[in-house]
DNA sequence: ATGTCCTCTCTTAGAGGA
């Protein structure tokens, strides 16, 4: 099963070069962030059309996430991250999908650092934090998918020094991701890959993906259960120079089938 | 400071966000 996450950079925008990727690429299971529409200005029929169920939680202008499933109708399971009754940014969606839960999250950007811009992602992050510790204790297989906003380390940077004050390497965020993996969660793209950079989003300005002037900020993180099946995760990065392309490329998971449930023991079964 | 692409509006230019 592959697993995909994609920051769209607004559905609407993109619906021919998204329509495209997804018949071309075939992704079991797609993870959208920025989808800059309204809840009823998302294009479901388009999708539904190309062979996926779907679940999304819109808002006008800004943010906006949604979960895809080919030949299959997710299951949500909530539509807000808990922790702030306050907070109105449409930045997650959690639903059961071919026998995982797959969580969609799109996290603050934070910029300017320092400001209240900066606070709310903090404050995210540790809503995050405390549901990923909720998510572990059920035992579930989970994957946390999403444009994380995060550079987790200086090796996810084409110019570490040059970014030391922004909101997406800030120590303080650096140190959130941290925490995540050292409590079990697996980052599954840097697991596969702990020699390269595998960028996934290059910004429009100055020609940075012609470059290579790029970052890791889209994550799909396993849950321990999970790890396990982690076959492969890599980065669709041609798809970021297609024509009207978003500013991320599709980040993608390979997961092996699960196990087939255990069989009955038997009277036949090896003595220990 | 700038660059680019997207959305929205007190709209066809400018502001805000990323």
């Amino acid at each position: 099963m592959r697993v995909v996450t994609y920051n769209v950079n607004s559905i609407n925008a993109r619906l021919p070069n998204f329509l495209r990727w997804l018949s071309e690429y075939s992704p079991d299971v797609v993870c959208l962030q920025e989808l800059k529409a309204p809840q009823d200005k998302f294009p479901e029929a388009a999708i539904r059309n190309a062979g996926y169920g779907v679940v999304w939680h819109g808002q006008k202008s800004w943010n906006g996430v949604a979960i895809l499933s080919k030949n299959a109708e997710p299951q949500e399971i909530r539509r807000v991250l808990p922790g702030d009754p306050e907070d109105s940014h449409s930045r997650y969606i959690e639903a059961q999908v071919g026998g995982i839960v797959v969580g969609c999250l799109y996290l603050p950007n934070g910029n300017p650092a320092p400001g209240p811009k900066f606070e709310y992602k903090l404050r995210w992050l540790n809503r995050l934090l405390a549901h990923a510790a909720e998510l572990l204790l059920s035992g579930s297989p989970v994957v946390l998918a999403g444009d994380y906003n995060v550079i987790p380390t200086e090796f996810d940077v084409y110019k570490p020094e040059r970014w030391v004050d922004d909101a997406l390497f800030r120590i303080e965020v650096r140190e959130a991701f941290a925490r995540l993996t050292k409590r079990g969660w697996v980052d599954s793209v840097r697991a596969s890959h702990p020699n390269q950079s595998m960028y996934t989003y290059w910004d429009y300005f100055r020609n940075a993906y012609g470059r290579d002037a790029g970052l890791r900020i889209d994550h799909l993180l396993l849950s321990p259960s999970l790890s396990a099946r982690l076959v492969d995760a890599g980065v669709y990065r041609e798809v970021r120079g297609w024509e009207k392309a978003s500013d991320h490329a599709p980040t993608w998971v390979e997961l092996q089938d699960a196990p087939a449930p255990a069989p009955a023991a038997s009277s036949t079964e090896a003595p220990h």
